[in-house]
DNA sequence: GTATTGCTTAATGCATACGTTAATTGAGTC
DNA sequence: GACTCAATTAACGTATGCATTAAGCAATAC
């Protein structure tokens, strides 16, 4: 199937998402359409275009005659968002499980697993948060259920900028892998139950690790 | 707070929302941007912002060329849908009953019972409809977690036309109450767990309910 | 009869123009 | 100096125009 090019809505999205990402586009800060308009070089109308998706996102917020808002993440928000993780992938975990994938199908659970243990070696912090996420991407999709991992995506990304910050923060997830294991053993043997028990305490303990790390570093918004 | 006039988008939001739950653009139909423009008596931006907002909370599709298309539910994506509000609902009720909302606070989800029964005694079926709407929207505030609410009233809303189809469908819902009833108590004794069990397993049995009378009645898309 | 090519049509995606109106500034008053 | 109110500004919401280009169709070749 051939991909049409791109539209400049599209463009704009993408470009949009990186400056939220990369912290050009601060936390709290507002941004005029016309003024993003000019910074990416296009009109303002597929501008508003991928405001307004990305609104639908959660990432920001169209405030009129103020712009766009990027919203800041507070701890509570955190909270709310890692319990919808934490309850959406573990039920992914046990759907996984329940579909007997052959094992093949795992091998990119079982890939990100060592691309963590290397980067944790090399002590490359980003390269395991990549890792990471694409697990917790893969493991949601072999639950098989496409609004899961659209939700899982949306609060994913509602979170990154938070995921980063406190990427340097937090001790070395050392411990973290052997959830991740267990969690992908439980899938390969078919046992429901254990991989979603496993994996809501594994998300769980991540969650109250880093609303605990924001809070202590006194860190209101992010 | 004052809240201005809703725009021309916000109308065209909510009239494209009726004419889909009315069933007037039926599932699976296409209609061009002009077309509804002309319909709703505006130009096509406000309607392609509508649209946008549409599709990003999944009622539609927007396909260049050949319009928005109304997007139709397989049983297939009711078991999706139903498995994210099963455990998204539940664990919103295991957090309303840890709360400890006093007791005025739970006469919302009291009122919307009596409701259903007084809608089963008169054999309203759309009154019954409409208070187990309630009850769970307001179950899920309870729950105090935003983002839970706004991916509920998503995912209801995905799969609205579907209940209204089976509503006259399915066998008269006399035992429903006792489940919520159930769940009412649990949280107004503050007991997370049971409340969080019984929902998961009210929920559950509506969901294998429907899907399976769907699918009886051979419904490949509703 | 089937496939290929070129043409026509029209829906979209984007740019642009403009009216409305919220926010701001400044003068004037107490 | 603090406050009120009017005038100004400019950002948004909407309408409109247009270039692009996909889809449909007809004509032609095989």
């Amino acid at each position: 199937m051939a991909l049409g090019a791109p539209t400049s809505a599209d463009r704009a999205t993408s470009a949009l998402r990186d400056l939220i990402f990369d912290g050009e586009l601060p936390a709290g800060s507002d941004h005029l359409e016309s003024e993003l308009a000019r910074r990416l070089g296009m009109s303002r109308t597929p501008i508003r275009e991928a405001a307004l998706r990305l609104a639908a996102q959660g990432l920001i917020e169209l405030r009129p005659r103020k712009g766009v808002r990027i919203l800041p993440l507070a701890p509570r928000d955190m909270r709310e968002i890692y319990e919808v993780l934490t309850e959406l992938e573990s039920l992914a975990a046990a759907r996984a499980a329940r579909a007997g994938h052959p094992p093949q199908a795992l091998a990119g659970l079982a890939a990100a697993i060592d691309d963590m243990d290397r980067a944790l070696n090399a002590g490359d912090r980003l390269a395991w948060a990549e890792a990471d996420d694409r697990f917790h991407v893969e493991l949601v999709r072999l639950g098989g259920n496409a609004r899961i991992v659209s939700i899982a995506a949306m609060m994913s990304d509602q979170v990154r900028r938070a995921r980063r910050v406190t990427l340097f923060m937090r001790p070395p997830p050392v411990r973290s892998n052997d959830d991740h294991r267990a969690v992908l053993d439980a899938i390969a043997r078919g046992d429901a139950d254990a991989a979603q028990r496993l994996h809501h305490a594994h998300r769980s303990h991540a969650s109250k690790m880093l609303t605990a790390l924001l809070e202590t570093h006194r860190l209101k918004r992010v």
